[in-house]
DNA sequence: AATTTGACCAGTA
DNA sequence: CTACTGGCCAAAT
């Protein structure tokens, strides 16, 4: 069942936009904290992923950080589990690092 | 109650 | 490019 994720407002509308995010698209911690008016405040969007359910359907895996990076470490299996989910949709990553043309979805549209 | 930790970031040097 | 700093705040200890 659920566990209680949160009681808090904000990490409620961190998962709806996070929800929002394009099939093959990415999206930064701190960017959605922007969206979610919480400038300087990408940790609690990483705090918030941090403790879904295994099989949540939040797509957490497309939110990476701002070097556009995963924020895992490279031999831990969560790494892996996450880029295996990222090039299923048609990320490409160069050097651990994804396509800039990925993740623009928030600078470009109603988000600007 | 106080301190530490963490899937982070922007600025500066 | 890398390295370090200060800031933010919910949970865990």
């Amino acid at each position: 069942m659920f566990r209680k994720q949160s009681t808090n407002c904000r990490s409620v509308t961190i998962l709806k936009i996070v929800n929002q995010i394009p099939r093959g698209k990415i999206a930064t911690y701190g960017g959605i904290a922007k969206v979610c008016g919480l400038i300087n405040q990408a940790r609690i969007v990483g705090y918030v992923l941090n403790r879904l359910p295994t099989g949540t359907d939040v797509p957490w895996y497309r939110v990476i950080n701002t070097k556009g990076k995963i924020s895992f470490e490279k031999n831990t299996t969560e790494y892996k589990q996450q880029k295996k989910l990222l090039e299923k949709e048609g990320i490409v990553f160069k050097d651990g690092r994804v396509d800039r043309c990925r993740y623009d979805w928030l600078r470009s549209e109603k988000f600007t």
